[in-house]
DNA sequence: CTAAACCTTACCATTATGGCAAGGTCAAAC
DNA sequence: GTTTGACCTTGCCATAATGGTAAGGTTTAG
């Protein structure tokens, strides 16, 4: 029951663009797929879970090179859940700097924002605390 | 009064780092500055203003082509506060769209790595659960 | 047989920033 | 007056993840 997609169909499958795939075989993130003779990538279903699982990954916003470890470990029997739980709390850290920056932003912005009239005349809040130094 | 800085000195002065304002200057954000004999560029007060501007505008992350609007309205005596207020208020958008982006991902990884245990053993939620189509 | 829908590779673009290298300049110290 | 260190110049490369396009081969359905 070795069903072979080609690599148009294991997107569809899998949710990442044909781009992609290629793209993370060349990077290395991805073994080189089988090719039928006249060069067409092949994908079987262990390899569909794979594009699934890298998928997955991104959308909890893991970076390629952390989805690299993360099927490495997912591949290994011996693992400890321990480093898994690692990864996962150091990109928990960097989302919570980075939902705090943008906070940050957003606060400063919506006062600044609130204090413009946003009329006709040129006088602006915005502007003007922009052209302070800070 | 014309106190004249040279690149290095302008990028303490307004907290951008030298090469950014040259890449600023090739870009078309900032007009070519005037040099020296021997090539140096050469940056006045109204200058570094215009620096500082740029840098409290990128501290709100907003990209370099709103900024370069945001310079413009900046300078134009005619300006509508209102279009500026617009242009703040789709950035605020942005940015709140990027939060909410970033807190599903930490609300989903973090009921994850809750359930996973982290200890010694291969057993581990997260991979499991990036395992599963969806 | 032909046309559509696929596949291949290779190159370019994005965004904002940093790094490095090779070389010119300037000021201070000797 | 020369050397030295700190500056400046340009240009090219790199990042991260993704999309686009182009030129060309393949497969499949009509």
């Amino acid at each position: 029951m070795a069903t072979l997609l080609t690599i148009g169909d294991a997107a569809k499958e899998s949710g990442l663009s044909a781009k992609m795939i290629r793209h993370y075989e060349q990077s290395g993130l991805l073994r080189k797929s089988p090719r039928t003779d006249s060069g067409y990538r092949l994908y079987n279903s262990e390899q569909i879970n794979q594009l699934r699982f890298i998928r997955q990954a991104r959308n909890l916003g893991f970076s390629l090179h952390d989805i690299q470890s993360l099927l490495a470990l997912w591949q290994d029997p011996q693992r400890e859940s321990r480093v898994v739980k690692q990864l996962a709390q150091q990109h928990l850290d960097e989302i919570a700097g980075k939902i705090a920056e943008l906070q940050h932003m957003q606060q400063v912005l919506t006062a600044l924002a609130d204090s413009c009239r946003g009329d006709g005349s040129p006088h602006c809040h915005i502007l003007q605390q922009l052209e302070k130094p800070g």
